[in-house]
DNA sequence: CGGTAGGGTGTAAAAATAACACCTTACCGC
DNA sequence: GCGGTAAGGTGTTATTTTTACACCCTACCG
């Protein structure tokens, strides 16, 4: 059975880089690690790969036991694999970036991991190649939220207009144009106005909008 | 020491996508399966991360391994995980692909390792995963030689207009205004025109060009 | 010495992007 | 109750970028 038995075996282990929008600002899930080797320090939230699940699954599933959510937007950003990465064992890491609306995430769960928001553009000097995992899934997630309609993922089923040009400005780190931004949002179809109005941002308020995935669907022509 | 002694280990492998380009079209380096599993099918050419190296430079080590050079372009493509990829074990591969010059690619070598330049539009049913590996592959080559210029890592130094015309057609699958094309690349002063003139594909002759590494490090704004 | 196959060049129309300013609404505080 | 204010909402024009398009040149070959 073990036709590969004269190399060796790794542990693999994946981190979640978890991206949520508050505030307007961007914001990423970190806590401080709860074990040996860099206990303390600042850390993604990650957990192994079993020996029946693919990593994939790995990465669903701990996405999962963190947030309590399940089919979370979540894409694969890459293998890390510095033989020295992991101070004590040699352990390779696949990074993975999930897109979640704040809001449903559950405090108490929160509290519980402890873990918080901080703001991608003020985090500290995390464990290990933690940092780097967050550059490069920074880069993918930005490059994906341009030409495909994910962004809504981290917003409300129901958003404001507003509420969107705020997301794409974090993101990318650059004001826009509310005139041009809105003409573009006009032309997707699938970017649907509701009747509805939301009167917590403003005095006289805004109408709610809708991601309409069947729409998509049928005519997928997404730019912003 | 094994702080993680809880949790499985498993194989860890590299699969590299090396892309090559001639006589007008993309290509892949891909050999029939030298062991078991999957003896005799189509397949990558890869091999297993060891203990003491990071998989970037296992990847290097089977790149060098197969082609004899060093130093080649070479990016990760992401890691492969499903629990049965591998029909006997447990393994998962991280894929990178490589631009490499046909021409540097000794045949010598290439025929000891029984390996063949393949179309990648004419791609057979490859072994495993190997051939979502290439589509992933291709994908990420595709974006990056539009945003980078690494597209000369598949021609000679010195190279004609043509030919680079022609790679990038073959890349993106679409003919290409002549016109336009060499507009576009004089407005980039690192493709630095030569006073030679290569005479194998016209009877008239045709200027050669180079890439100036250091001219693009000075002013780097690249688009195709 | 004529045919031919690839090398080389500019301009104008169309499309996409960027710049820009003012009125509306409803709440809040006085 | 009314004036201030903070966010919501709306079109037009200039600029830039992209696309479309056709003819002459050169040197080899037969």
């Amino acid at each position: 059975m073990t036709y590969y038995s004269q190399h060796a075996k790794v542990w693999v282990s994946v981190d979640c880089i978890i991206f949520g929008f508050d505030e307007g600002k961007l914001k990423v899930l970190i806590g401080r690690r709860q074990m040996d080797p860099g206990r303390g320090e600042w850390s993604l939230y990650g957990g192994f790969v079993a020996a029946d699940e693919s990593i994939d699954d790995a990465a669903a599933r701990t996405l999962s036991e963190l947030t309590g959510l399940r089919n979370l937007y979540m894409r694969q950003v890459g293998a890390f694999g510095s033989v020295d990465r992991d101070p004590g064992e040699r352990v390779i890491s696949i990074a993975y970036y999930a897109l979640i609306n704040v809001k449903d995430y559950d405090e108490r769960l929160r509290l519980d991991h402890g873990v918080e928001w901080m703001n991608v553009e003020e985090l500290p000097k995390l464990y290990s190649d933690h940092n780097e995992m967050i550059r490069k899934a920074l880069k993918l997630m930005r490059q994906k939220l341009r030409t495909e309609p994910v962004g809504f993922r981290l917003l409300p089923d129901l958003f404001t207009l507003t509420q969107l040009q705020k997301l794409y400005e974090a993101v990318n780190g650059e004001e826009l144009d509310k005139r041009n931004f809105r003409k573009r949002i006009k032309d997707m179809d699938f970017i649907e106005k509701t009747e509805l109005i939301d009167k917590t941002g403003s005095k006289r308020g805004a109408f709610l909008y809708r991601f309409n995935h069947r729409a998509y669907n049928d005519d997928p022509n997404f730019k912003l």
